[in-house]
Parts: structure tokens; sequence; C-alpha cells
DNA sequence: CGCTTAGTTGAGTTCGTTCAACGACTGTGG
DNA sequence: CCACAGTCGTTGAACGAACTCAACTAAGCG
């Protein structure tokens, strides 16, 4: 029952947008800031645990992350749950259920969101007038895939134990260009977001982590997990790193 | 070593493309058909078991398969190897690697391939004066992503049955949309492939598809695999299917 | 004819699961 | 203020799914 942080103004100038100043992100040119300042409808604050789409509904929005963490995720009928993957800061939610009609994922805030809220029928605009714009959606697209294919090696085909590492080298790296780490914590996550990652138990789930603590890798929190070495876990996977310089954002 | 069929005219025009007669696959305006004609710069001809495209490699190509099928892979450093998808008639392949730099998964040819060869170069042309194909490409992405997510979830949350069960329906539907079941036989696949994109053993493997055969929903022959019920295969492993009505191709 | 690749099968082992119980902490209502 | 329920993490024990090892068949190819 986390409640939403400090109330925020109606919308926040794309122009004034704080991710913008980060080096991860690309600068845009002017024409498309003021392009992208009137795609944006305005903002949404999502609490802890709500859901923000859901696996199944038509009327798909388009987000992007202000700040915040979440998930998406998918499910069987019997309740066994996979998460796909992490969204936080910068990253677009929806595109998927926006492009293709019927979105078949679920999005679930892990902490209080903040999201931009896009004019979905202004995508077409997009693509009619800003080219540029219209190749950064690819990419982030062709982003996620990229990143969905190192997770799907890694259930596949890692250990237990390379598996978490990988898991939580991944989050630290992502997190890391984002400069989330003001204070010493982390991830707003439970053991059992990690076991639904991992397509692992909670038990084994946990008895990995304590693995993983052991090497000094990490530490385990109340509600949270601090890396103590990032380096290390990558090494553990036999993970090379997203390897991203810079890259775009709407 | 099964050896390239018929040699091919150096380049099918694609006003004759034989992909574009299938219901699947969306009508081009006259004018997005003339420009696709022009993006295309030849033809090539892959044997089966041969490499398209290698991960860490830098100069992507751009192709579209015309004939055959292959499929997407990525290895770990001792060779542990996770198929991530599997690519036929009307598929893209190098999107990941044209758009974002280097390639980081491998495809291999699983039977004799052709490929539609697009001019790399002519990408940003093809955002700049055709926003509809633009957004073709997005949604080409979205889709992969989509089909990740799903495959993400059978690895992760299906048991080995079910896993098992998924993927040979998952064929068998893309398979069927495509009419590539002229004759009888299937897939030119091996219970290692499928070994490797379950993530099991191929020892495992083996036991769980005489499990499916014993249930009169497959038989196993040399070389491939026939879905006796691919209806009953969906229903077994809880999943609805694809859902497409009809694509976008390029 | 031997060599290789693909599939099959059994035996023993390991990894990860389920079941179960418990402690710490948080929020809620009386 | 305390009692209670709920969530989250922890641990041990027993079980089962999937793995490795190993041996063997069958087919295809040089």
């Amino acid at each position: 029952m986390a409640k939403t942080p400090a109330t925020h103004a109606l919308k926040t100038s794309c122009e004034m947008c704080p991710l913008r100043d980060l080096p991860h992100f690309r600068e845009f040119t002017p024409d498309e800031l003021n392009f992208v300042s009137h795609f944006k409808r305005g903002e949404l604050a999502i609490d802890a645990g709500a859901t923000i789409l859901v696996e199944g509904s038509h009327s798909a929005h388009l987000y992007t992350v202000l700040s915040g963490w979440g998930f998406r995720y998918k499910t069987l009928e019997d309740g066994r749950r996979q998460i796909l993957n992490y969204v936080m800061a910068g990253d677009l939610v929806g595109l998927q259920g926006t492009i293709m009609g019927e979105m078949q994922h679920s999005v679930e805030a892990l902490s209080p969101v903040t999201l931009c809220v896009f004019e979905r029928d202004k995508l077409m605009t997009l693509y009619n007038t800003h080219p540029s714009l219209a190749f950064d959606l690819t990419w982030i697209a062709a982003r996620e895939e990229r990143i969905l294919d190192e997770h799907l090696l890694s259930v596949g085909r890692r250990t237990a134990l390379e598996r978490a590492a990988y898991l939580l080298a991944y989050l630290y790296q992502r997190a890391t260009v984002l400069k989330l780490f003001s204070t010493k914590d982390f991830l707003p996550i439970t053991q059992q977001h990690i076991a639904d990652t991992l397509g692992l138990s909670i038990v084994h789930t946990n008895k990995t982590l304590k693995k993983l603590a052991q090497r000094g890798l990490i530490r385990w929190q109340e509600r949270g997990c601090e890396i103590l070495n990032g380096e290390g876990l990558s090494e553990l996977a036999g993970w090379e790193g997203l390897g991203e310089t810079r890259r775009p954002f709407i």
C-alpha cells in the first residue's frame, strides 16, 4: 500500500523532461521535441501493486514510464505466472497492444509509477510526419526483442544460479545507466517476482539467492535486493551486458 | 547435405511474388509494391544447414524468406544452445541487426532457403517516403516480441509435455496458414532442435515426444514430425493460438 | 564397408519441486 | 493497546522431473 508520492503537476512538459538530461538517451531535434510534446496527452499516477494494462483488453493505451518500476507478465489458466520483462524510466509500455490490437500480456506496478499518456490516434501522424521517430519506435521494439532473446536463453539454458545472477546483473545494469541508485536501496521486488521471472519455485529461488549472498555478490534486505558486485554477477552468468551506448525514447 | 533445389531466376519480381497470393498477407498499394521492388536487390539461395547470419557480426543484411525453413538461436560460451524462434516464408530476417547494429543471435537454415535481399542503405528512405511500410516494420517487430513472450511463458512455466505440445502446435499453425503442407511431410527438424527450443535434454525430449505420439497427437518420422491433431496439441498446452487474421510483410 | 548422424532405451544421479512448519514484520480492527 | 490475519522470507525433508552416462539400432553416405 505505498501511496503515490508527491502529487505531480498534471503535465510535465517534454521540454523539461528529467529523463532527457540523462546521457543514456538520444537527443531530440527541436521539431521532434515539439511533436512529442503535442503527442503527450497527460500524466497518470499509479499505485504500487496496481495493474497498468490487462491481458486480453483491446483499448490499449500507449505510455512511457516517467518514474517507478513495473513488470510485464503472462499467466496460464491455472495461475502459473511468467514475468517477461521489467519496465522502468524511459520504457514504452503498450506498444504491442497499440500496434496489433489486443494486449497479450499484463503490466503491473512494482512501485508507485508515473506514466506519460500518449494519444493513440496520433500514432499514424507520427509515422506520416516524423520518420525519425517512426524509426525509433521500431528500434524500441527491436530492443525489447533482443532482451527477450537473452531472457529466453537464460530460462532455457542457464542453471538456476546463473539465471539468478543474470537477472540481477541485467536489472542492475539497466538501473545504473538511469542513475536510479541515489540511496543504497534497490529493486522493490519480492523473491516471488524473481521466481516467476526465472521459471523457478520460490523455495528454490530463495536457496539460490542465498548462494549468491554467500558469495558476496548480493545482499537481501527487507523487500528488496542490494547488488554488491554487478560485475561478478555478469561474470557468473556468462553475460556480456546490454552494450548500449545511447538509445532513443519517446 | 540436401542441395539447393531448382536454380532460381536471379530475381523474382515482387509483382509476381508467390507469397502475395496468400490470403494471410496484407495487400500492397501499387506504390508500396513499386517501392519494395526497388528495395529488393536480389535473391540468395542457402543450403540446408548453412548459417545465414552470425552472432556478433556487424554488417547484417536484411532479408525476407521466400521459401524454406530456418531458426534463430543464441549460444553460451560452453556451447549450450537456445533456439529462439523459427523463420519461414514471409518472415523478415536480420531486422534487429539492421536497426541496432550488431547481431546478437545467429540464423541457420533447416532446409534449402531462398531469401530476398534488401538494400540496407535504403531503409531510411523507406521510413522517409513510405510511412505505411515503416508502420509495418514496427508491426513485424512487435509480432516477434509477442511470439517470444509466449515462448518465454512456455519455457518458464509449462511442463515438458505442455511445452512440446505448444511448440508443435505453434509450428503447425504457422505452417498451415502458409499452406506449406502440400505433401504429408512436415518440419525438417531433429529432436535436438526441439530440445534446444524447449530447454530440455535430447533424451528427455525423446521421451516426451513418445508420450505425444502415444496419445495420437503426432507421429515421428525419419527426420521430421507429422502433426496428427493440431487442435489437441493446442488444448494440451493450454494455448489459444496466434489469432492472426492478416499480417503485413515486406 | 566403416563412419557418421539420429533416434531409442535403461539406470543412476542431480536439480528443483512440493509440503510443511516457523519467525519476522505490517497493517487492521476491536 | 493488543490480538489477529496476511505477506514475505527461511529452512528441512521427501519426492519427482529432468539430467547425465552409456549402450545399442537404424539409416545414409563416402
